[in-house]
DNA sequence: GGGACTGTTGGACAAGTGTGCAATAGGTCT
DNA sequence: AGACCTATTGCACACTTGTCCAACAGTCCC
């Protein structure tokens, strides 16, 4: 009845995902729903499983995008500089925003998912390497460079994410219970002392811009 | 037409808090619902509203209960020493638990549905804010035995408290991403650093019994 | 004993869920 | 032009959800 534009496939596969995450942002990765999907769209519910087996397949491909494109643009960003710890105090400029509580609770989310949603857990558990797997990059540039010092970068990368996920974590969860420039501050002494960098070096080299 | 036990108000509230935690590290927080819970109390689904005004209430008083009681074993394991040192080992050794994922996985449960349930969110803020009031405690003990150096217990607390979180949560919900060992190890170095205790002492101080 | 209180039942209710499918309509190719 | 493909519709299906409520039954008091 109504004249609704005809895609094609690939189109309308990245449109349901697009429409999937602004669903996701307001209700949360579990209250997200294949008809609430198909109104954002302006289409017809039938339209989603057309094109995604189930829900879990939709859910998961939507936060992989999210998180993925996350993650480029922070890649993208470190390519402003090639001092190693400059290129560390922007990854840090990144990964807490202020802005972006929406995409922390999309990690809660997906986090606690997990458990119950196999595409779900697949995708977190590869995004979240993969952010480790940068900061270890990070590292191992410094260390190569000589201007950063550290024995275990693996496990000196785990510690920063996983500091910064807790304390996001608080702040997100509960409405500000770390503020988040103390989160940040705290992330980045912790790199600073366990790289033996100067004090307050990250903080300094941030352009912060954006 | 059962013969059903009835209960006094008190024992049926307490009840149907023990029903639900089943259910809830059975199948999660966010999809604990009430015929669940009345199935595995073996009652009628009835009944429960006629305790809990709503589903919200039940979930908040139920993660309250196992959440606080964890604390409070927490705490009472902590009679054990007056060390301050020994006693801080004792606090690591009760965190991160291998036998209890479920405890973790509820946490994360919590965090993930604060957004959107409102006396969850009350109830999962107070209870981090006492971990976090624990571990102030027991570093201004440390610092008052002239056994520990500190300036900020309180922003040195959230971070071990973060710490911790952030790694047991990649333990958890993406199963041994990182490994638990590993995570306790980090965390308690984190620890010694901060508040200058020699190297390992909380991991030789850790009687680790239960 | 009889009455009153209330814990408990079992199902009604409307709203919502994921999934599947016949029918329609827009576009492309011959 | 007609034939064909398929994106899209709109709804049916079976099931689950939180909430509510009249009726039933166990227990205690008078």
């Amino acid at each position: 009845m109504n004249a609704v534009p005809r895609m094609t496939p690939d189109e309308r596969r990245a449109a349901i995902v697009d429409a999937t995450l602004v669903v996701m942002v307001r209700q949360g990765i579990a209250a997200t729903t294949a008809r609430d999907v198909a109104t954002e769209m302006g289409t017809s519910s039938g339209l989603i499983h057309h094109y995604f087996a189930s829900m879990d397949d939709l859910l998961a491909e939507a936060f992989d995008r999210v998180a993925s494109d996350d993650l480029a643009r922070t890649v993208g960003a470190l390519d402003a500089s090639d001092d190693p710890v400059q290129r560390l105090a922007i990854f840090f400029a990144f990964y807490i925003r202020a802005d972006e509580d929406w995409g922390m609770q999309l990690w809660l989310d997906a986090w606690a998912e997990a458990a119950r949603r196999p595409a779900l857990q697949r995708t977190s558990r590869r995004l979240n390497e993969a952010w480790q797997a940068l900061v270890v990059e990070l590292i191992r540039d410094g260390v190569r460079a000589g201007v950063m010092t550290c024995d275990e970068p693996d496990a000196v990368a785990w510690q920063i994410i996983s500091l910064l996920d807790g304390l996001a974590l608080q702040a997100v969860a509960h409405a500000d219970l770390v503020a988040r420039d103390d989160a940040n501050a705290w992330a980045r002494r912790y790199a600073e002392d366990q790289l033996a960098l100067e004090p307050e070096v990250l903080r300094s080299k941030a352009t912060n811009r954006r």
